[in-house]
DNA sequence: GACTATACGGAACCTGAGTTCCGTTTGTCA
DNA sequence: TGACAAACGGAACTCAGGTTCCGTATAGTC
């Protein structure tokens, strides 16, 4: 919902920063970004591209022209998703309060997973294959929790063998868990999780 | 593997409980559900029907005789696979160390998710409509984690505010990420998931 | 206001996967 | 061994969803 607004400059190659998008087609585009984002957040992925271009009150033709494939347009969002990810964890880098921080942006994410069905597959990377430019942005969010962590891990906070990579994992995890439990929500499931992931000693035999 | 050498009585409606199975009907079923097994534990259950059908040396339209729908197929084998979870959890029902029992279980339980792919789309039951028959097997096996749980909770093993079905939630998504995580296995997400389950106190804030 | 490159819409097309159909084969029983 | 119901195989059909094509509409420019 932001990404929307940019200049929107074609980019077909790396000399040809030609000319901008018309103004209908700027328009366009966002739209279909911005519905694509709305019923991936709510039916998930898997649904028909139709149905996007019909929300977004665009042909099949003109999403296909901004989108050259169904994937390009998942990636679009999801990478605008994690980059938005990226940023809250940034912002929470220089917080006073490194465990707060930390399990903060913890409970930040699985709220928005449970929001957006799309976003764990975002993060779990669930049969995409992101390319150049998205793995970028898939590492930047891993590095700025990698900050958090280790500043979480500096206090004492976090027990010391955990990978950002692991966090990602078990945050994309719960989200389906937490998800699948819906029904019955007795106890919440981040809950064990930061627990888990506060404890140092114990072993699970 | 087991399911496969029951008699195998056909069974149409209440009363027809004709006549058994041919010999090579009752053979090729067996096959079937033995390729069906094995694929959907490596590729998961979204392979076509006809690879399954070619892995058991047979025609789709045999295929289709003894399942008339991929769903019932999977249906079939992953029922198979909760009742075997199930009768793995009662054999600990009555072990000497409840804590133990209940541990070894989940461990057990990601160890098989591990090596089946399809196992936790049965345990978390992604998409699928279980029908009547198939809501007793899933119960089943929710009430054998719960002895289990409630027997290690009674001995002060696991947090209090746990359900069952909140456990086979955790454990389906551990599966998941361990998988997800799988390329850097630098700490064991069970373990990390099975802290958090023993803590009492703590609060993630 | 006219002209043209750009963009649009949506019908048509393509592909992959589930399912059906039917001629052929085979187990079983007398 | 002959007869026949049961079972088989796999080509063909169906349907859904992604992608392309092309005639039409329009923003931007002179």
């Amino acid at each position: 919902m932001d990404r929307a607004e940019k200049p929107e400059v074609r980019r077909d190659g790396p000399s040809a920063a030609a000319r901008p998008l018309r103004a209908d087609a700027q328009r366009n585009r966002a739209r279909i970004l911005e519905a694509a984002e709305n019923v991936f957040a709510v039916e998930g992925i898997e649904v028909p591209v139709d149905l996007i271009a019909e929300k977004a009150g665009v042909g099949v033709g003109t999403l296909y022209r901004h989108f050259p494939t169904k994937e390009k347009l998942c990636e679009a969002v999801l990478l605008d998703r994690l980059s938005a990810l990226t940023v809250d964890a940034q912002a929470l880098a220089h917080a006073d309060d490194p465990k707060a921080a930390f399990f903060d942006f913890l409970e930040h994410v699985v709220e928005e997973g449970a929001a957006k069905r799309d976003l764990m597959v975002a993060v779990m990377g669930a049969g995409l294959e992101f390319e150049e430019a998205a793995v970028a942005v898939k590492d930047g969010l891993r590095d700025a929790i990698g900050v958090l962590l280790e500043r979480a891990q500096a206090v004492g906070a976090v027990r010391s063998d955990v990978t950002p990579l692991a966090v990602l994992s078990l945050v994309g995890a719960t989200c389906q868990a937490t998800a699948h439990a819906g029904a019955a929500p007795t106890c919440d499931l981040l809950t064990i999780v930061c627990d888990g992931l506060r404890v140092q000693a114990g072993s699970s035999t």
